[in-house]
DNA sequence: GATTTGTATGAATAAATAACTATATAACCA
DNA sequence: TGGTTATATAGTTATTTATTCATACAAATC
């Protein structure tokens, strides 16, 4: 950690297209791994600190097999490190702009969220 | 458009966590949302201007079915608006915050692309 | 070597959903 | 009214995948 991001128009419009058909299924992908809440919750640990399995599993209450598998996924898509420690395997975040995705979703949907509610308050009264 | 972002660690840790079950799910939601590459089409398409229905057929070359339910998801979710114009339904993204996580995401994939290939390339030679 | 502990994996099941076809709705026009 | 155009919606199918249970693997300890 220990940036800061600045996002700046021109570079959004950059993006903004013509990126060819297979990264575009690329971004698809990477946005499908941060779909699952329990994905969520596990990312949600490891932004923290490391982690090794058992420590996410008790943490976020899961089933063993299951926390193993979302890690694998993620692993096998480079959005966590995987460090071996004896019988342990610490688990990391592999990229800062993850965490930061999750943020600015984060408060997005809660901004709306705010804004539907309140929107329900003026129309129920 | 026309905002610059700037995400700070201080806020990004504050997401960080506690975050309520419910809006972990909502999270995941919109993160859903964005997981289809036919839906990034679309959106990419409305980051330049508002479109009809018909111009984003003509544009991504997709069914119009198929479209019109993509933009229904989308706008039962908060992430289009939709303004009606006669026969014409101009739709237009609702959320910068939701380019701006595109952008976000689309480097990174990028960038761990490019690591993954460089790698590659080394290992080979 | 045998056992224990931490992690990974295979098979099976259930649920979600993208895309298609066909049809419906709704606004405009003749 | 009838026809045309733009968009939405059912119903269906095929695919994907999260979860569970059981088991395998692998490293440490006895």
């Amino acid at each position: 950690m220990g940036n800061k991001f600045t996002i700046e128009e021109d570079e959004v419009k950059k993006w903004n297209l013509r990126m060819p058909e297979e990264m575009l299924a690329a971004v698809a992908n990477r946005f499908k791994l941060l779909s699952e809440p329990m994905r969520l919750k596990i990312i949600r640990t490891l932004c923290e600190n490391e982690r090794t399995v058992q420590e996410i599993v008790n943490e976020i209450s899961a089933s063993q097999a299951n926390v193993s598998k979302h890690l694998a996924l993620m692993h096998d898509n480079g959005i966590v490190n995987r460090r071996k420690e004896g019988l342990k395997c610490y688990y990391s975040i592999a990229d800062n702009s993850i965490i930061f995705a999750c943020y600015l979703t984060s408060k997005s949907v809660v901004e709306n969220l705010q804004d539907r509610l309140s929107w329900l308050q003026k129309v129920e009264s």
